[in-house]
DNA sequence: TGAGCTTTAAACAGCG
DNA sequence: CCGCTGTTTAAAGCTC
């Protein structure tokens, strides 16, 4: 049984996220993407009843410096469009050649640093058949690189914006995320693994003895939102559990941490558009 | 159950 | 010639 309350989060990060982005949205503006970072009724409101066992972990001694590598991260909820339209909106000039577009995808989901190259083929594939992007020329006089630029047709911009809206919605919540499999929790990617740093070390409680006495690997992964002064993540892993730690004292169980990195996912993807 | 959407794969042409 | 870009078709899976 948990001691953990996965509620604490909903409060903790969300008010976390909140902090600094004063001013109400508007609806005409990106910052009606503004949505992806109020995820405090985004995430589950009760406390979530167990935590989940490690899948079938092979003993490991503690004096084992490097832990085993996290699982790949899971596909993310969002379809191509979406990708593409976020690719697009996070540029400066809401315009960007194919090639940043997967350089954006692979930099903001790192499913896809690992995912075959059919991807790619999809995103072009999309680009082409979709009526929400066009193709513009590139002004021949300054550009370096092959290929044209694609935006976003502004009157598809609304319905590209409630698909994402519902995407995010329905996979915070879906119930089926909280069953899968631990083996397949995005929360560690490949590229989680990370030295702890004493700038680290100061953000985490270590609240429960459980953790100090068992605890046999300690990776971190630095939030995606770090450098936006949002949240730090700390991914500890004991002999039975694995928890991700927040600074404070709120500590999430694996289940509420599938949540918490599609919404962190989302977060990451659009919070850019926020500075904007 | 079916229509529509999405994903994936593949072929092909044009361009640098 | 090669790799990237862009278009198109086809098929399978998924959602509503």
């Amino acid at each position: 049984e948990s001691p953990h309350s996965s509620s604490l989060l909903s409060h903790c990060a969300a008010s976390r996220c909140l902090e600094g982005r004063g001013g109400a949205p508007d609806q005409n503006d990106l910052t009606c993407l503004s949505w992806l970072h109020q995820r405090g009724d985004l995430l589950p409101l009760q406390p979530l009843a167990k935590v989940t066992p490690l899948p079938q972990q092979e003993p490991r001694s503690p004096a084992l410096p490097l832990p085993p590598p996290p699982p790949a991260s899971s596909k993310p909820p969002y379809s191509f469009s979406s990708l593409i339209f976020m690719a697009i909106e996070d540029s400066p000039r809401k315009r960007l050649p194919v090639k940043e577009i997967y350089d954006w995808i692979v930099n903001n989901f790192p499913y896809y640093r690992t995912a075959t190259g059919g991807w790619r083929n999809s995103v072009r594939h999309n680009l082409s058949l979709s009526k929400s992007f066009r193709r513009i020329q590139r002004d021949k006089s300054q550009s370096v690189g092959k290929g044209s630029l694609w935006c976003v047709c502004p009157e598809y911009r609304p319905g590209l914006l409630e698909v994402l809206r519902k995407t995010h919605s329905y996979h915070s919540t879906n119930s089926n995320l909280i069953n899968k499999p631990a083996a397949d929790n995005p929360t560690f990617s490949e590229n989680a693994p990370c030295p702890l740093t004493p700038d680290h070390e100061e953000l985490v409680t270590m609240e429960s003895t459980e953790y100090q006495q068992d605890e046999v690997g300690r990776d971190t992964e630095k939030d995606p939102l770090s450098d936006s002064g949002y949240i730090e993540l700390h991914y500890y892993q004991s002999d039975q559990y694995q928890y991700l730690v927040l600074p404070g004292d709120t500590e999430l169980d694996l289940e509420t941490v599938e949540i918490l990195q599609l919404d962190v996912e989302a977060q990451e993807a659009a919070g850019s558009l926020l500075d904007l």
